[in-house]
Order: C-alpha cells, then sequence, then structure tokens
DNA sequence: GTAATTGCAAAGCTTTTGCAATTTA
DNA sequence: TAAATTGCAAAAGCTTTGCAATTAC
C-alpha cells in the first residue's frame, strides 16, 4: 500500500505536466513510508539508503515542488529544523516549549476559533504551518 | 517616559542580582525606544548607534537573558530572523502567507481557544510565540 | 579581588544558489 | 532535441561559542 500512495503521487505530478525523475520517485517513496514528520536530513538519510547518490539540494527542490503541488507540508514545531509531512495529514500542533512534548489537535477542536478569527478578520487560518507553543501539563508552574 | 521605562526594567534586573553593564543598558533603552517588534539586527543598528563597539553577540546574549527574566518574547513571524519586543505586550500574530501582512490578536479574542485547549490537552496555550498563518481577506482564493 | 560580561572572530546549522553535466518527455 | 533536473560545492542567513581582555559588584 506503501507503493500504491507513491504510484498515485507520481500519477498526480505527472498528470500535472511535471517530470518524473528517479530522484523525485525516491523521494517520493521516502516519504509516503517514513509515514509522519520528517526533517529534509531524515528524508535524505532514507533516500540514501537506497539511493545513494542524491543530492542535500535534490531533497529541498523537491520538496519546494510538493509544496507547491499541495503534496506535502511543512511545519516548524520548534527552533529545529522545518519537518515535512503529507497534505493529507491536516492536524496542528501543540509543542510544549519546556519538554518538547508534541500533541496533536484535530480540525474539530479549533475549528471554533478558527471560525472567530475569520468573522472577526477576515482571515483563514492554517495552523498547520507553525506549531501551537504553551506548556504541557506536567510542565506547568505548581504542576509538580 | 522612555527613560522611566527602561530604568524600571534596569532596575528589575538589578533586584534580582543581575549586573547592569552599559551594554545591557544600552540593549534595554534601544529595545525601549523601538516601541514594537525589532529583530536582533534593527537592535544591533540602534544600539550601535549611540554605542558603535556593542557586538552582535551581546545582542543575542542579551536577549537570552531578558528571556529568561520574563522581560522580552520572541516571536517568529515568518522564515526569517526571529523578532523581539517587551512581554507586556502579549497579543498573538496573524500572518498571511501571500502577502506577509500582519494583524495583532487581543488575548480576549482567544482565551475561549486557549481555554478549550487547557480542558481538552492539560496544555496551556502561549500564542506569543509563533504567528498564526494563513490568508488575509485580500489573499483568498476567490477573493479577488 | 573574583566572577560575570564583553568583543571579536570563527564556527554551526539549515537552507539556497550557480553551474556544467545529465536526463526527461 | 529542447527544456528541465541533477549533483556538487560553495555561499548565504541567522545564531551560538571559545577565548582573552575587561568590568561590575
Amino acid at each position: 500500500m506503501v507503493e500504491r500512495t507513491a504510484d498515485e503521487l507520481v500519477e498526480r505530478l505527472r498528470s500535472r505536466g511535471l517530470r518524473i525523475t528517479a530522484t523525485r520517485r525516491a523521494v517520493l517513496d521516502a516519504l509516503v513510508e517514513s509515514g509522519s514528520h520528517v526533517t529534509a536530513e531524515d528524508l535524505h538519510a532514507l533516500v540514501r539508503s537506497r539511493n545513494p547518490d542524491v543530492s542535500h539540494s535534490s531533497i529541498y527542490r523537491t520538496m519546494d515542488l510538493l509544496s507547491e503541488q499541495g503534496i506535502v507540508v511543512h511545519v516548524h514545531l520548534g527552533h529545529g529544523p522545518a519537518e515535512f509531512h503529507l497534505a493529507d495529514d491536516t492536524h496542528a500542533h501543540l509543542v510544549c516549549t519546556d519538554c518538547g512534548a508534541v500533541a496533536e489537535v484535530e480540525p474539530a477542536v479549533s475549528e471554533p476559533f478558527a471560525h472567530t478569527i475569520a468573522e472577526r478578520f477576515g482571515f483563514a487560518l492554517d495552523l498547520r504551518h507553525f506549531a501551537l507553543t504553551g506548556r504541557c501539563r506536567g510542565c506547568q508552574p505548581g504542576s509538580g
């Protein structure tokens, strides 16, 4: 089923007139296999294990392409490198600034807030791009 | 009144046993004068106009100190450098990923959402740290 | 006097870019 | 074959760090 999804993505790109190269194919495979969030370096390592000549820059260039195509989303969970994941996974992230714990927030939970912001500001929130930071239960002052 | 606030901050630091140097004083003055968001480089320029020997690293080190002391907050509005502002300014930011427009959201507007997240996840949101991204009125598909 | 702080220069880390060679359609 | 894509290496942008000299308390 991993192959099926990568194939589907390849098809989607091809149908939009984009070229499919061995490198792009390898990146898509790695992305689908990885399942969830990966950094550019994670992805590079995954791809190189099978396709040792793929360069650093091709990872970034391919991720740019996939982002433009709406296939991939990149997320900033903190101060480190960006993380990528397939765009069909639409949750927001809560990241604890003390311990780094990450929780996922389903769209239904943030919808009312998005609605308020849309009403007040005419602004269409997309909470996927940057994490929502704060303190998790265990890291709040007075919780210990 | 600018001086008054910088003086107050100096006092606050001193009362916590921290040393006041010419460099720290200059950074605090610049920060108070600047009024709102500034990048490290903005701050460096402001400080150097009066105090030409202050180094790059002192800006960063001082901002770390002020952040630890809860005097300053640093914010990521996008992919560029972080921006700093005095911590008493507690709004969140809406940043349009298309045109870069920034709007400020008063705490009262985001409070209900923070409340929901607290109930559901036991997580204390702090929306100041990362921007909330999305599309402003003029940049939404079908708005033109 | 002692420990903290500073400026400098260099390094670190993530991401982008120029270019000649290769590959796709 | 024409245009897009690649790998490489180098650069760019933001931030951190090591160190000897200086400074605050």
